[in-house]
DNA sequence: GCCAGGATCGTCT
DNA sequence: GACGATCCTGGCG
C-alpha cells in the first residue's frame, strides 16, 4: 500500500503552499468520507495575518492543529452545536486553512439523508457538511490522505472549472478581504450570493 | 417566500 | 462570564 496512492489523490504536498492556492484549487475536488462523498463547490481561506483566523492572536491548545503540518484536517465546534472542517495550508508553523463550505452531493446521499433527519440542502454550509459526511470533533488533527479521508482532484465537469471570489461570510472581523472561492455557476449553492 | 430570533457548549480573557 | 467561520423554526405578508 505503501506509496500506492491512487492517481489524482492529493497529498500533503498539495497543501503545503500559499492557503489561497490551495482554496482555489481545492474548488472542484471529490471529498469522501467513509461512504459518502461530495464535490467542493466552495471554500474560504484564513492565515494567520487574519484577525478573523482562530490562530490570529497566538497558539492555543484549541488551534494547534492549524499551526502543524499540512494535508490534516481541523474540526472545531461552532456556536456549541456545529462542526466546521478544515483542511490545514502551508508548511508547519505557518497557521493557515481552508475552510469548506458547501459541496455537491455525489455518493452515499441516502446516508446523508438519514444523518441529516431534515432539509433539502444536504451540503449547503459549513454545518450542514460535516453532520452529512458524518464528520465530528473525533477527527480534529486527522490526515487528509488517509482514511476517512480521501481527497482526488476535479474529474470530468468540474475540470478547470471557472472560480470566483468574493468577501467571506458569516464573520465580524476582516469580512471585506475577498477570500472566499465558490465554482461559477453554483454560487447558489449556500444561499449566499457573491455581491 | 422572507425575516428575526433562539439554541448550545467549548474555548479564551 | 461572554462570544462565535451556523442552522432551524416560527410568525407574518
Amino acid at each position: 500500500m505503501r506509496g500506492a496512492a491512487r492517481r489524482g489523490v492529493l497529498g500533503a504536498d498539495f497543501f503545503d503552499r500559499s492557503v489561497h492556492d490551495v482554496a482555489r484549487e481545492m474548488i472542484g475536488c471529490r471529498l469522501a468520507v467513509g461512504s459518502t462523498a461530495g464535490v467542493i463547490v466552495e471554500t474560504e481561506a484564513y492565515d494567520a495575518t487574519d484577525p478573523a483566523c482562530h490562530a490570529f492572536g497566538g497558539l492555543t491548545t484549541r488551534n494547534e492543529v492549524l499551526f502543524g503540518p499540512p494535508g490534516r484536517a481541523y474540526v472545531y465546534l461552532s456556536y456549541g452545536i456545529h462542526s466546521l472542517l478544515n483542511a490545514v495550508a502551508e508548511p508547519e508553523g505557518s497557521a493557515a486553512a481552508v475552510l469548506i463550505r458547501a459541496l455537491e452531493p455525489v455518493e452515499g446521499i441516502r446516508v446523508m439523508r438519514e444523518r441529516r433527519g431534515r432539509g433539502d440542502e444536504l451540503c449547503s454550509g459549513p454545518g450542514k457538511l460535516t453532520e452529512a459526511l458524518g464528520v465530528g470533533l473525533n477527527l480534529n488533527g486527522a490526515e487528509l490522505a488517509a482514511p476517512p479521508f480521501e481527497i482526488t482532484a476535479p474529474e470530468g465537469d468540474w475540470t478547470g472549472v471557472e472560480v470566483v471570489a468574493g468577501p467571506r461570510i458569516g464573520i465580524t472581523k476582516a469580512v471585506e478581504l475577498p477570500w472566499r472561492y465558490c465554482a461559477a455557476g453554483n454560487e447558489h449553492v449556500s444561499r449566499r450570493p457573491l455581491l
